[in-house]
DNA sequence: TTTTTCCGGAACAGAACGTTCCGGATGGAT
DNA sequence: ATCCATCCGGAACGTTCTGTTCCGGAAAAA
């Protein structure tokens, strides 16, 4: 089914990665999934459920039921942010979170008697 | 896939159409539907698009993608992570995406030739 | 009653699969 | 320059899965 090839193809571009970092991602080993992204071989429906869902895309989509809609750049990171951090560990993923937060949540003003701990906001 | 067969019956009787009844609308053979039907095969991805182009239903919900998620600790992880980025610039965002990713994606297995090296993490 | 439709077990030839092995191309490090 | 790691894709092969055919029982329709 060369649609679903070439929305892997397409999908994996999206998301900046190559095909055999796609294939990881999925826990697939690499020659399989360059069978489906070169249209020489098809998943079965639970590995094609997991691609889906790793890539963060539909099935839909990538067997051609459905077209895509297009991104803005920032779009396009929050998509690579969310298939990475769904491969992360709990605790890696509490770290990314951590991290986040503490660039997304403004720091307190200064009370002008201490500079406050950078620990602790 | 089980869940596949379970939605297929589903589909069916949503429609109140018996199996061959469904089998003869996507152009299938009785017994070869049957056999998706049982969870005793599966289809290629073509047929899959078209049984679910033809009963009118999302090939993600065939293939049970499209469940609600529960609200997991790690699916407000996930909330949070994506609340959190939403305030970030678009720079700070390029930053969380780049660790996220370097500890998301595998390395390639061992090529089995020669032991690699520790660093290169 | 007979006929039609629905349903599912069994068997089999052929197709398609994943895996292994391999080598060339590319890019980065030294 | 060389060496190494990664990416990529061709070929081969054993295993698995497929669609199809045959069949008979159950249920529904005529």
């Amino acid at each position: 089914m060369d649609i679903f090839a070439k929305r892997l193809k397409e999908r994996a571009a999206d998301l900046g990665i190559s095909n055999a970092q796609a294939a990881r991602l999925c826990e697939l080993d690499e020659r399989r999934y360059a069978n489906y992204a070169n249209d020489q071989r098809e998943p079965d429906l639970m590995t094609l459920a997991k691609i889906a869902r790793v890539l963060n895309t539909s099935a839909d989509h990538l067997l051609g039921l459905t077209d895509p809609t297009p991104q803005t750049a920032r779009a396009r990171l929050l998509d690579r942010l969310n298939v990475a951090a769904a491969s992360l560990t709990d605790e890696e993923l509490r770290t990314i979170v951590t991290q986040t937060e503490a660039l997304a949540i403004p720091r307190p003003k200064k009370t002008g008697k201490k500079i406050p701990p950078i620990s602790g906001v």
